[in-house]
DNA sequence: GTCTATATCTCGATAGAC
DNA sequence: GTCTATCGAGATATAGAC
């Protein structure tokens, strides 16, 4: 309330702008060095001035952008979940479509250390409820084991898959096994994840694959 | 050298010790403090007054028993391996006896969240190697994967696991599901982490054993 | 929209009294 | 062996200049 500007405000709008670098540049840049250092240090471990100053401005400028630690984690993992949502099987494919595609992402993650780095070092962090992240991690959880559920049930539908197959128990310890297979990855590169995990999907298939269908 | 007391020390030694708490005990509780508050925090966000004060005593008393922070951590770590080391499998025994022996830790595990927790929360930021941690979890994981391999090896040479029996990668997956299901129990404590391991061992037995021993 | 400056707090570690 | 006192560094967050 209360406008009465004096002065009618000569400076209104600079046209053009120069170059401002549009403050969206500078976000993706702040976001780019939290998601490094979160990755390597951890959440708690990491400082809003060490991102600051690897994005290369002030910590009051970082705070322009993400006002609070929690804003800047928060757009850390939604930059996480975009980075890693690979190119989705399609819908109503071959059996064990999302098995598959579980061994397919985690031979593009040997490629990609700081993604898995990131998701090691959050997840660890975030078992507790009170952790900020912890809201993301269960739903993340829930996402994945879903994915894998509803492909299970589909391929028991269309007969791929034997009907007494434990489908949660499957699901859950392919899951498992690939959070597993990250952690020791990522103190020993010369472990292969994609290979261990295509295998064990293979013994899934030899298991509970109906007959006609196993290959 | 140079023990000229001028006056003959008349305080030497009090017998009996009216109730001094031996330090031990005071050692141990500051121990036991600090397992809890890295467990379910993270070593990182673990504060040593967050210690000090939950142990009763001063963060100038604490540092008496661990100078640093990094001291304490080291005593948390002996402290959880002494824990975790539970009832060796006898040598020489029955076929996969080491990996029955981990499907029985993890049952054990389901009854004790903290081990569990502290285990996760650790290695999650331990990954780097310049953690304070490192150097253990790369300890830790070569110990259990020299004890699944040569478990393995015995078996094979009692004629009771094929030789074709690919060794690193059962050993290292088997090791990689227990990690994986530990984080999942976590958030979703009715995951039956022995169950799920259980199932996985049979399968495990039922395509690497010899049909001779195969039960 | 980014800066300087500051407020308020807590960190790990040390020195010295008793 | 535990305390009080204090150090220097670094944390998050806010206020206001330009």
């Amino acid at each position: 309330m209360s406008a009465t500007t004096e002065h009618g405000r000569t400076r209104r709008r600079p046209p053009g702008r120069p170059r401002g670098q549009d403050s969206a540049i500078v976000r993706d840049q702040a976001l780019r060095t939290a998601v490094d250092l979160i990755a390597h240090q951890g959440f708690a471990a990491t400082s809003m001035a060490q991102v600051a100053e690897g994005a290369g401005i002030s910590p009051s400028g970082l705070a322009h952008h993400f006002p609070s630690k929690r804003d800047l984690l928060t757009a850390v993992l939604a930059h996480r979940d975009a980075v890693d949502s690979d190119p989705r099987p399609p819908e109503g494919s071959a059996p064990w479509a999302s098995f598959d595609h579980l061994v397919r992402v985690a031979g593009l993650n040997m490629g990609r250390r700081q993604i898995v780095l990131l998701y090691v070092t959050v997840t660890g962090e975030a078992t507790q409820a009170d952790h900020p992240a912890h809201g993301w991690m269960v739903e993340h959880f829930e996402n994945v084991m879903q994915t894998l559920r509803s492909g299970l049930i589909a391929d028991q539908a269309n007969g791929d898959v034997r009907e007494d197959a434990p489908v949660e128990s499957i699901a859950r310890e392919t899951v498992a096994l690939m959070d597993g297979l990250q952690l020791q990855w990522l103190i020993d590169p010369t472990v292969d994840m994609a290979a261990i995990l295509a295998g064990h999907v293979d013994r899934l298939k030899a298991a509970w694959g109906t007959p006609a269908t196993t290959s």
